[in-house]
DNA sequence: AGAAATCTGTGATGGAGATCACCAAGTTAG
DNA sequence: CTAACTTGGTGATCTCCATCACAGATTTCT
């Protein structure tokens, strides 16, 4: 069962800010009309996990404020990051689209607030919209990228310094979209950025100086600057 | 673009045997109707690369009869092999989908009939039926899922046994649901799988013929026989 | 059938990195 | 304001497995 929200309030996603960029907010007046009276507004507190691996699939999370991590675990207890998810995703699409249990953990990074919708009132809106199930398909099709390039990561670049320059270099120009340099605020401890590129946590640290060592980047703080990007992408392979 | 057929052929989808388990082939009369009229119906030999990772995506192929292999390769070489696509299969949906390039090469590995369909007409396709969308962002979501629990066994398994004995069992699950004994049979090189699941070739002839002696699987052949199932469960992890 | 290529089996060697064991520096909590 | 955690940094060791190098076995080609 979903855990008990500290909270709860409704926003018209009418005046949502994230009309355009959020999966089920920029849809065709009709569907957003239904979209808005399915599903129920609430908040949560930092560290609840809305839902876990395993765990029979009761509906989906839109993500309207706050940080989510999603991770899962092996039963020797090492961790698998998969990404934090932001304002705009979709929780647990997957799972209800194909009718199996969850795949992965949510867990609230900060206070969050979301819609939730139940599994089968939110797959009677699909079938009932045809634009809410395209979305729906885009949404996937994204999140099915996003894994398939991290398994290609993981399995392609034999070591640790090349999976480590390549997330450094996706997230610096993620966020260097027409800026000159590629500077960012690096959101993860050195174990989380381990369990992302699946190794351990003295090796990050390790890498992490040695590319600081040879100029490679820059740290002050969380602040991350990529000296030489060119060199990471070599080594990213 | 698409390279050229070696056939072409008109096939009935209202007769076709994939009808309920084929992605496109079990829509409601209309949509598949319409279905049936766009694309074209082709035949291709064996070795030929129906599209390859890093190209712009031209359109979806379905698979009718014959396999084909998906994989990827890394700038030195390195190469993951994704999994083997059989009759029903839609190849490049996410492509088409989300608006990108091909993620990963389709080569044939037999004699192909398939049914490909360009871009904007599939696109088009989606948009005018509802259950069509629907359908995709299933197929979409079962192979996010199966390229979910690839990266998943990839990170969280370290050891290449751990995950050779994690694909056996799989693929052991599948051919015997509902039998007594867990035997399939292997349709993959050493190498092949090797790729599969991140490792090298020697490795998996050693590890293979560890599991042998040690009494957990028996090889005839192509046909494998699971024996010790729990053994095996348990190094998975 | 015979040749060429691909696949399988096995030894030897080296290296990347997991793991363990600390300590220092921040952060949170009581 | 300490105490108790959590995070970051670093050395020493040891294990798994990638890689190289062949040799036999099978399959495919002509």
């Amino acid at each position: 069962m979903p855990p008990a929200p500290t909270g709860r309030f409704h926003r018209d996603c009418q005046q949502c800010e994230l009309r355009m960029r959020g999966m089920f907010c920029n849809l065709n007046a009709e569907t957003l009309l239904n979209y808005e009276s399915i599903g129920t507004q609430s908040a949560y507190r930092k560290g609840v996990k809305l839902f876990e691996e395993e765990t029979p699939c009761t509906g989906v999370f839109v993500l309207c404020t706050g940080r989510v991590k999603l991770s899962c675990t092996s039963r020797e207890g090492k961790t698998l990051l998969l990404r934090i998810a932001v304002p705009g995703d979709v929780l647990g699409l997957g799972a209800v689209i194909s009718g199996s249990r969850y795949e992965v953990t949510a867990e609230t990074l900060e206070p969050t607030s979301l819609k939730s919708i139940r599994r089968d009132e939110f797959l009677a809106f699909l079938n009932r919209y045809g634009d809410a199930s395209l979305r729906s398909a885009q949404a996937l099709s994204k999140e099915y990228r996003s894994a398939f390039f991290d398994a290609r990561r993981l399995a392609l670049s034999d070591s640790a310094a090349g999976r480590l320059a390549g997330v450094l270099l996706d997230w610096g120009k993620a966020a260097s979209i027409g800026k000159a340099e590629m500077r960012f605020a690096m959101a993860l401890t050195h174990e989380e950025l381990a369990n992302l590129i699946g190794t351990s946590r003295e090796t990050v640290t390790r890498v992490l100086g040695r590319f600081k060592k040879e100029n490679l980047i820059r740290i002050n703080g969380s602040s991350v600057l990529i000296v030489n990007s060119s060199k990471l992408e070599q080594m990213a392979a």
